[in-house]
DNA sequence: CTGGGGATCGAG
DNA sequence: TCGATCCCCAGG
């Protein structure tokens, strides 16, 4: 088991496609200080570099800190934000064109006691809930920056096991974002209780 | 609700 | 070079 990974083209089709068809549901496993940690993807969020306000890649301008973004699919994009939290991203799309996905939640799967340990913290619902949280559970960090994904043993995603619903909501702490604060760009799997809000 | 915390990037 | 800002979280 866990070793059905995604492959290359499994991130270069339609953002929304790959967020909903491929990613959600599937599985994000770790192997960080000797231990392997996995959690399915329950939440995630689409940015499109091209035309997204809320995308670090807007218009398209690569700087050194989005540039993983402009990388083919399947590479790993992990930023740092508010002093203290790493964010993981999955970038999409072929090379040159800067679309990611922000991964914001998972449900813990393997590993657990690992994660209650990095966390520190008992409560299973709080390990993995929020885009900081799970990078903290899986022991991802900016050293994981432009991993790929389908090639790293540090690092990959495993194909998931059945089709969830899905259901679309706005996209969470991107009010600066004016016509693009409230397009719903934003993935859950539907009726599951590991999500960051409701 | 508040504020910590540090990298980032564009303005000057 | 500086400083406003950031795809958040824990604690009260």
């Amino acid at each position: 088991m866990y070793d059905s990974r995604l492959k290359k083209s499994d991130f270069l089709g339609n953002p929304f496609n790959v967020a909903t068809d491929v990613l959600l549901g599937s599985y994000l496993c770790s192997y960080v200080d000797g231990q392997l940690c996995v959690g399915k993807i329950t939440e995630l969020e689409v940015y499109i570099g091209a035309e997204d306000k809320a995308c670090h890649a807007y218009l398209n301008k690569k700087t050194v800190r989005n540039a993983p973004m402009f990388e083919a699919g399947g590479c790993a994009y992990v930023f740092f934000v508010y002093g203290m939290y790493n964010q993981f991203n999955v970038v999409v799309s072929p090379q040159g064109v800067a679309d990611a996905i922000l991964i914001r939640s998972l449900e813990p799967v393997y590993g657990i006691d690992i994660m209650k340990e990095r966390r520190k913290c008992d409560k299973l619902a709080n390990l993995t809930t929020g885009p900081g949280k799970l990078c903290q559970a899986l022991g991802i960090s900016r050293d994981h920056n432009y991993v790929d994904l389908c090639e790293s043993n540090v690092l990959w995603l495993v194909t998931r096991d059945y089709t969830p619903q899905s259901v679309a909501l706005p996209r969470v702490g991107i009010d600066y974002a004016e016509e693009y604060k409230d397009v719903p760009w934003r993935f859950i799997i539907k009726d599951n209780k590991f999500i960051s809000k409701k």
